[in-house]
DNA sequence: CCGAACGATAGAAATTTTCAATCGTTGTAT
DNA sequence: ATACAACGATTGAAAATTTCTATCGTTCGG
């Protein structure tokens, strides 16, 4: 029943019964067949039938729930008997959003001199995304906002403060600043990350409630490196989280100038499932996290 | 998987595999192979072997842990999709201490009146055996003392306060008092429960802090009935929960005088499994629970 | 030393699961 | 209106697994 369970998780990530059958390496008549044994042992419909996959009925997200925390808990198992007879090892799989993602470097290379047989996989995602994969049990931690947007059932770890930059040539309009403000930023030709990222939903927010005209950047992209490449050639400019900048590195080329009025500041942190206990790789992130956190806040 | 799962609990409750393979209605080398497939699928022994069952390693023990909590949670899974449809229904299992048994029918006769499709099942037990049912998923909730002995992993919700009388005639010894001391019961012959059931222990214990001597009671029982019907007769004596004597009925042969010094008080209450959410015919059962317990507060 | 109790093992039978192939429906583009 | 493509359901055969009966080997108690 178990891997039933599975199926469902499954089709409520694809939302398609044929993908869903390939994530779980199944035929597509298999994984039907098996909600069918869910909707009989349960004796409910628990997908509405149409022509095509249309939702789960209100059972059917109920099961859904269960079918998370069952398969949740008897992966953790698996990991914690594991972890009994071999310390931890395994695959630990973390999603940060974009604006975090150099601090992760911060958890995992402490985490692995604690624990060197643990693998990473670590996927740039959006915070949205982060919080789905994380409750479909594709992921078991997520790096990402705790006090914008709201978070749903999960345990959040904070980490620091996120303040924001604006990332210019030295030459470059407000280049010689020691502090600019939103509504000064606003005028400027920005690099920023695309609209489905939080942090330019932030950002957007603040330039905003700054400026009053909406934001039209020059420049938009999924991924910070290749906004960094473009302000480190000293022609861009970009608003980025202080740390990120501090640990990208400041060349000569670029200046980090505090943004103030008002002084924006928003807290990152790590989320893990709401489950007790936590798989034992998990739960050593969150120690990992708590430590650096401490550290980070003396 | 699951059922493996169940076949470990059953491993537990019964400590034979035979045992175990029965009361899980396969053959004992379906069991014992189910065993072995954990064992496998974890990469550990998971039973201490030698001729017989000896007991469970250590990771056994863990791995019991969390196959309560799963085979728990797959089973309240099905019981909460089937009451979204069909309201609550199915069986309702309870066990509870003999003192307590006579209260019971103050949660079952209001549960029944809301859930009227809802059958029961009520078990007599020992404060002892009502945990390890409870832990083993045998019950779905238990009625027992709160206060005195060690609880174990539940949740409890406080019903009644137990305080105590010595049930005897009235042209016995002590039969024409308002109020007699511990110290004065100890002198008189008396019908008791079995020194496995907690009651006896508390009484033991108030009758020995009183008189000193151990106790020698004319007559012991598991059943409460009997003990009643014993005193029933006018020729024997008992002491018991004041509000249990009440319920049984105080007839000419029979007075109860409260027994002081001390005054003895142990809290009843209900005891459900430590899971959240709890199946819906425990949380119905909780909600009357404490619904019963503002009643007899006021 | 014998016998009973217990759990493991082997092999056959039954059941369940899985898959390839195909069908029927629905929505869409022409 | 029609053809087509996408999707999920169905079917029937093959494969895998589970389960059982029968039996074995060990251990413990008398």
């Amino acid at each position: 029943m178990l891997d039933k369970l599975e199926y469902l998780i499954a089709l409520s990530r694809e939302q398609h019964f044929g993908r869903a059958a390939e994530s779980c390496g199944v035929t597509q008549p298999t994984l039907s067949a098996g909600i069918k044994q869910l909707e009989e042992m349960l004796g409910v419909l628990l997908v509405q039938r149409g022509s095509r996959f249309i939702g789960f009925t209100a059972e059917g997200e109920r099961t859904l729930d269960w079918a998370r925390r069952i398969v949740g808990d008897s992966r953790a198992m698996r990991e914690e008997i594991n972890a009994l007879r071999h310390g931890l090892t395994g695959q630990l799989r973390i999603a940060a959003i974009p604006t975090a993602l150099a601090m992760v470097a911060q958890l995992t290379t402490p985490y692995r001199a604690r624990h060197p047989d643990v693998r990473f996989t670590v996927w740039s995602r959006t915070s949205i995304e982060i919080l789905t994969q994380l409750e479909n049990l594709e992921i078991d931690a997520g790096v990402t906002y705790l006090d914008n947007e709201p978070l749903g059932r999960v345990n959040a770890v904070p980490l620091y403060q996120e303040r924001y930059q604006l990332l210019t040539a030295p030459d470059a309009a407000l280049g010689d600043r020691k502090r600019v403000t939103w509504k000064e930023v606003a005028q400027v030709p920005l690099c920023l990350l695309t609209p489905d990222m939080q942090n330019r939903r932030i950002i957007d927010g603040l330039l905003r409630s700054a400026g009053g005209a909406a934001v039209q950047p020059t420049l938009e992209s999924d991924s910070m490196i290749l906004l960094f490449a473009h302000v480190r050639t000293g022609r861009w400019a970009s608003v980025m989280p202080a740390r990120l900048a501090e640990t990208l590195g400041l060349t000569a080329t670029i200046r980090a100038i505090p943004i103030v009025e008002p002084e924006a500041v928003h807290t990152i942190g790590l989320v893990v499932p709401p489950r007790e206990p936590l798989t034992p790789l998990a739960a050593a992130l969150v120690a990992e996290a708590k430590r650096l956190a401490a550290g980070l806040a003396e």
